[in-house]
DNA sequence: TATGAATGAGCCTTCATTCAT
DNA sequence: GATGAATGAAGGCTCATTCAT
């Protein structure tokens, strides 16, 4: 009975708790519906020290961001192994996404949900990130484009709206991993790359991609 | 000098441009940053007749999303001729909805960018409306499958992710184009075919879907 | 037993309570230890009420200093007959003078001691009052100098400075006028006259000044 | 690279830049909008170091006062050497008076502004100090009247509203002297002196007070 | 049908002040 | 002698909502 206040913590420790407490709170709730006091009391602190530490419930968002934004790119990079053809790749890229998504519902919230309501000031933050991740997937798709036949077949800007496409699936099937917990994030993966890689028409006629043995 | 504000209208007109403002205000803005004055201010009416007519903010918010499901439904349906093959189907219901959702940018992102984020009351109704959708694309996606071959060689929870997917693009495409205005509704749409249809494997070895001729 | 609070009355008598509020209590305790929520509680209404009619704490410390400047000004102009030489005319100003600051204590506290510690905004507006009253003021000295003798003998940059010493001089009595109810809005004006037309030479040698019968 | 904050100070000289940064911000910002953050970063120290010597915002701002006055009474006094007539003495206490503000403006700005603002603990100590100047002037003046005929021909109360009046032109002065650069202490103390001794009266015919050779 | 007048509640933010080292 | 860590208490401002006409 009664949450003992831990005391005295070196202030990087503090400011985790209170970015965790965020991601969360916003997470749920949205920015503008989140509040400050909601945030100090589930970090366990007082408002004054989120505000010492954090300035403003805009920066506090913002660092929110960038940390979960960091965290998101950096496991898709860690799960490319790089090696094996543009498909192969593509999985691994997809299945460490679900992954991560999955394992970090709120943030992966702040990012998707949130951040781009939030108007001017956070619509920057995300939509770098967003495009970080589009980029990759562009990358890769002419890369694969590439490897079929020596000249890139497909224009820029189709491999453009391609790569759109497969990110905005790709973010609705978070959403559907996320909601339904009986779908793992391989299977929303597997899906995916069917969907993306062998499309509609020829998942229709009984052929599916599947990956190489051993991924 | 100044703005006549019209007097006594029939309550249907009052209401519609309300509903208006409303759709208006919220989706610049989103559901928590919107105030009650702005939207009153924007129809032309004073609060306590939004209230009188409306109840609520939520309940206001909730009609709004009603009526935006309604007309997106009812846009895609009627884009939709009947006729043709599924994939002619799915081409037909995509230029609807990329048209559709070009025209009314702010009820679009009623529906997809405000309405999730809300919370509990309205996620069941947006949920609602896209689950309407989802459960379209997913009848086609089924029927297609027995036009190749009798059986439904694709399992339902196969089709429902598949289904998930294909909005997710569609919806990401709507923004896409919602961004850059050189996209057009045609556009975004073949480009979504292509990718769903024939998959980016296919796209990679030069061939793509297109549709018949006069669609 | 209570405060029965009137309730519903048109804006413009709500808004005259409000500011006769604020300025009693700006008076009081200066523009940053008033708050809002004293004002409010003051003129009866609630906080909210306030801000609808009134903005912001700013802009309503402004529209005090306005009414407290013009109210002042006005009292002065009225005070001036504009017959007689120029003594008879300041005489005739300060008495005005001190007879509206020993009743409005608030209002010239507002002006005199607080505004002009607001920083920018509001020692714009008190500036603004301040030197309308020098410049009357120097108008006055102005025109006694060639009263005296037909060509001005003292240069302007001098009777500037004369005139910035006889209202340093008024305002240093009223606030002693203030402290000290005994003493007569008419005495201040004798002392202050005495001082600013004899001169402590003469005034030492016995000679005084005195208002013509009849003032 | 950066401020190296100097350790280790002998309380004595510790106290002495705390106050130094008290007058500056006070001065500048006046009692309630100045933070004890501003003055301890100002002053280079941590804030508790500045409540271990000082012990709370009120007390240090007494102090400012105290210092600021007596340093304020000092100047005056020193510059009035006791030789010649009252109105030399009078000269040298004005030129004493205008030199000292225009040197030290946030002193000033505290003792004149800031301090009668304060409320009750303030005023206090402030009214103190300038009942010490009135005092001074009070007794000069009726000396000069002593000296001018033997009986004192003019009654205290109006010799107490003399000097009033007398401080309050040399503290508006002093106000005119800080805004206008170009405005000599020297200048300012001329002006007054004319003012005060020969009257608007004598001015107006030609006659003016001068200080007599060497001063 | 329609509105001017009014408010309870809550939120972001800041400040003077203290504790433990 | 000196400080990093921490907070209770307020203050400015806004919002959804209602009452009386």
């Amino acid at each position: 009975m009664g949450e003992v206040r831990a005391k005295r913590m070196p202030r990087a420790v503090r400011e985790r708790q209170m970015l965790d407490a965020a991601v969360r709170v916003f997470g749920e709730r949205g920015y503008r519906a989140a509040s400050m006091d909601d945030i100090a009391e589930l970090a366990g602190v007082s408002k004054p020290l989120v505000y010492l530490y954090l300035n403003s419930k805009e920066e506090l968002f913002s660092a929110c961001i960038r940390r979960e934004s960091a965290a998101l790119v950096a496991a898709v990079r860690a799960g490319v192994s790089g090696a094996g053809g543009a498909d192969r790749q593509l999985w691994d890229g997809l299945r460490a996404f679900f992954t991560h998504t999955a394992h970090n519902p709120d943030g992966w919230a702040v990012l998707h949900s949130h951040a781009r309501t939030g108007g001017e000031p956070f619509a920057v933050e995300v939509t770098a990130m967003r495009e970080e991740i589009v980029a990759f997937v562009t990358g890769l798709i002419a890369a694969a484009a590439r490897e079929a036949h020596g000249d890139p077949a497909l224009p820029d800007r189709e491999v453009a709206g391609l790569a759109q496409a497969l990110v905005g699936a790709a973010e609705s099937l978070a959403g559907w991993a996320g909601t339904d917990p009986s779908v793992t994030a391989k299977e929303a993966a597997a899906t995916l790359m069917n969907f993306a890689w062998s499309g509609l028409g020829n998942l229709m006629e009984g052929r599916r991609w599947s990956p190489a043995p051993g991924a």
